[in-house]
DNA sequence: ATATATAGTCAGTTTTTTATGACTTATTGT
DNA sequence: ACAATAAGTCATAAAAAACTGACTATATAT
């Protein structure tokens, strides 16, 4: 494998089934796993872990424990991660009419 | 299969292993099959060919066959074509120093 | 006559991405 | 005591994307 071409590598992280919804959730506030589960029942569980694994290696969010015991996390939009929105903002008004 | 964000299938046909590339092309003057290849060796002529037919089923690119015998055809960027072109180069913006 | 260039197609295999269902650890609610 | 919620993991299966090598047709160059 060889992509060599990092806007390629960055739009791949970017795309994937689920990611396009989980950062327009994250655009709002903190999301949680189950809350993204809930508001996306077509998305399967492993699915939505790999999206949000990539999305934390590739600086876009940030993976925070509120609370051990019970086990409470949230994921927030980083700088990065606020550009992110913006592009999405500018892929929307691509969408014709 | 369901998507239903629109954002997501627009971001899912510009992605793909060599459509930066192929854009990056394009954005200079209209392109040839076999100059693409050239330039990119490490791509597979059946890669580029489906490439090429999403990106102008999308209306981002369009064919223009040159001459009939011999074969010449140039696929150019549309209008559409160009925004992308606008989204690429923010997304180049992104990638960190 | 043979090779090269044009722009692909086709069948088949490999790799990557998504999905399925069961299971885990700990806490709160009934 | 029992079910539900939290945030996942794990092995596996199915679907989608990418790759391979051979092949097509027409034309020009040697």
């Amino acid at each position: 494998m060889d992509q060599k071409c990092p806007a390629s590598e960055l739009l791949k992280t970017l795309n994937g089934k689920w990611k396009a919804q989980i950062f327009k959730m994250a655009s709002i506030g903190p999301v949680r796993f189950s809350q993204i589960l809930k508001a996306l029942p077509e998305a399967n569980k492993q699915s939505v872990t790999v999206a949000l694994r990539e999305l934390e290696a590739s600086a876009f969010l940030v993976r925070n424990v509120i609370r051990e015991k019970p086990l409470v996390v949230e994921y927030g939009l980083t700088e990065r991660g606020k550009l992110a929105i913006a592009l999405f903002s500018s892929i929307e008004e691509m969408i014709e009419p």
